[in-house]
DNA sequence: CCGCATCCTAAACGATACTG
DNA sequence: CAGTATCGTTTAGGATGCGG
């Protein structure tokens, strides 16, 4: 555990420092049925540099949503993949997707 | 609705949008079950100044999901409430809490 | 293939003082 | 009471290039 949990009073700043930032809702989110290589991810989340993928993933790691698995081959593989904890998220991003789209088509 | 929202093509990414930041999540919390005053919220929120208070309930309400009614009294009195799209959120913002608890209490 | 290192910009947040 | 105004700090995020 980070830092950041000392200041976290309030469980509902806790729960957003964790999943909040700009890719960790779309990175959980591509990982909910099946791990994914680093390049996979790369592709999936559209827009986002090497450098803040690899940032994300070792802030998920940190806080223990995404587990990283190492495969000792040549080319590297690495797979990452969700917690148990972080599965448990699941359902609840699934229903800020769905109020974001009803939002969305407000228009 | 502000410009955040054309460059929001990820549902996920738009709900954080407007429910992220530091004292969102909280605001829309405490009103949950009766409006406040400005004041009011100010006690309620520990820690925030009013510059960020002010600014929070401005983005919140262009958002549409707290309103502010002011009564043209004197001293100055203004209410804030969420607004129905407000409260479709608090359900959600539950279970963050929830899961935040639980988190929380891991250690 | 899967990153790390460096430098940089922009946005969020904060401190403090003041006002209709 | 319910804010503004100004300025400073901090942090998130981005561009680019290199490396095992």
């Amino acid at each position: 555990m980070n830092k950041k949990n000392v200041i976290a009073y309030c469980p509902v700043d806790y729960a957003f420092k964790r999943i909040g930032g700009k890719y960790k809702g779309r990175i959980l989110w591509v990982l909910r049925d099946s791990c994914m290589r680093y390049g996979e991810l790369k592709r999936a989340i559209i827009g986002i540099t090497p450098k803040m993928l690899t940032q994300t993933l070792r802030e998920l790691e940190a806080d223990e949503l995404v587990s990283r698995k190492v495969y000792l081959e040549v080319p590297p593989k690495v797979e990452y993949s969700l917690t148990s904890t972080g599965e448990e998220l699941i359902p609840l991003i699934k229903q800020l997707r769905s109020w974001g789209e009803k939002q969305m088509s407000r228009n």
